[in-house]
DNA sequence: TGATCTGGCTATTGACAATAGCTTTTTGGG
DNA sequence: CCCAAAAAGCTATTGTCAATAGCCAGATCA
C-alpha cells in the first residue's frame, strides 16, 4: 500500500475542483477517492464527513474569494473600486461555480475559522463602500443591497437563467452602473413611504 | 387496502408543504409517503421520480408566484408597481422557502408546461418595467438587474445571511428604492415615473 | 357480472455515506 | 539503530436512500 501523500487541504482542493466540474451536489466520496487513487473509506482519514468536506470547501472558497476581491480593489476608490470588485467577483464565481455556491453557506455557530473568513470577505466589500461615507444602518443597507445585486446576478448566470439573447456581459455592466447610481443617492434618499400592498 | 384518494397534484402539494418545513434537499420519499399514509413505493403511482416531483413542485411554485406578482401589480404603474411587486415577491418567498428555491430551477429543454409558467412569471416582471419605456437590450438589462436584486436579497435572507442587527425590512425598502433610482437613470436621461394611481 | 384498470402492497436492488477493525508504512524518542 | 506508536491505507459491513419488480384488492365500466 504505497501512500498517496494526501492531507486535509489537498483532499479539499481536489474535491473543490471536482465539484466545479460536476456540481457541488453531485460530488461523491467514491468518485473523489477514485480520483485521488485511494478507496472510499480511506477518505475518512482526511475528512470528518461529507458535511465537513463541504465546510472545508466553503472555508477555502471564502478565503480565496476574499483575497481576489481585496486584490481587485486595492488602490481604487468609489465607483472605480466598486466596478473592479464587481467584475472580479463575477469572474471568480463563473470560474468556480461550486466553490461559489459553497462560499455562500453560513458558518456553523461556533466555527470560528469559518466565521473569520466569512467576515473578512464581507469586510472587503464593506470597505469599498466607505467612499460613500455611509454610517450605521445606512451602511448596512448599502452593503446588503450591493451583495444582493451581485449574488443574484451571478447565481442566475451560473444557473443558466439568462436565456434571452442580450449580451450578459453588457447586462452586468449595466447592473454595476445601476448600483453606483443608487449609491450616489443613498444618503440623500429618504426612507421610502410604502404604498399599501 | 383502503385507497388514500391521492393524485399527482395532491402529492406535489403535500411535498411542497413538507419541503417548506424541512428544506427542499431534505425532502425524502419515505417521509412524504408516511405523511400521506402510504408506503414509499406506492408514491411511484403518482410521481415519475424524485426529479419529477421536484419539477412538479417547481411548476406549481412558478405558477403561484406569477399569479401573486400579477395580483400585486395590477392597477399600479412605475415605482408604485415595482415596490408592490417587490414586496409581494419577498413575502411569498419567505413564506415558501423551498417552493421559492424550486421556482428558480430552469425548465428541462422541451418541458413546454414548465417553460410556459417560467416565461409567464418573468413576463409579469417585465410588464412592470414598461413604464420606463425601455426597449430591446435596455429592457432586458433592466429586467435582469431587477430580478437579480430581488433574488439575491431574498435568497440571502432565507439562508440567514443577514446577521448584523440592522432591520432587514428596512434594508429591503432601501434596495427597492435603489432599484427605482437606478431605473430612473437607466437610459442616461431620467425618465419621468408615472405617479401612483 | 366479469374484464380491466388503478392504486395499493412486500420484497429487493443499487448507490451512497459512514463505521469497524485490520495491516502496513512512517516517524520520532531512547 | 530500533522499535513503539501514530498515521494512512485496506476489506467488510451497515443503514438510508431512490427506484424497480411483481403481486393483489378495490374501482370502473362494457
Amino acid at each position: 500500500m504505497p501512500r498517496a501523500g494526501l492531507n486535509r487541504d489537498r483532499v479539499a482542493d481536489e474535491a473543490a475542483a471536482m465539484a466545479d466540474e460536476v456540481g457541488l451536489n453531485r460530488l461523491t466520496l467514491a468518485a473523489l477517492a477514485d480520483r485521488l487513487g485511494i478507496r472510499q473509506p480511506s477518505l475518512y482519514k482526511h475528512i470528518d464527513s461529507m458535511a465537513g468536506l463541504h465546510r472545508d470547501i466553503a472555508v477555502n472558497a471564502k478565503r480565496d474569494l476574499g483575497e481576489v476581491l481585496a486584490r481587485a480593489s486595492v488602490g481604487r476608490a468609489g465607483a472605480d473600486a466598486i466596478s473592479a470588485m464587481s467584475h472580479a467577483y463575477r469572474d471568480w464565481a463563473l470560474k468556480h461555480p461550486a466553490r461559489y455556491e459553497a462560499s455562500n453557506r453560513m458558518p456553523a455557530p461556533g466555527d470560528v475559522e469559518d466565521e473569520a473568513v466569512s467576515l473578512a470577505a464581507i469586510q472587503v466589500i464593506a470597505d469599498v463602500l466607505t467612499a460613500y461615507s455611509l454610517e450605521g444602518d445606512d451602511a448596512v443597507d448599502a452593503i446588503r443591497t450591493f451583495r444582493s445585486a451581485l449574488h443574484g446576478f451571478v447565481s442566475y448566470e451560473i444557473a443558466g437563467a439568462f436565456r434571452w439573447n442580450a449580451d450578459v456581459d453588457r447586462s452586468f455592466d449595466r447592473l454595476v452602473r445601476g448600483v453606483v447610481v443608487a449609491l450616489d443617492q443613498w444618503v440623500g434618499t429618504p426612507t421610502p413611504v410604502l404604498p399599501p400592498v
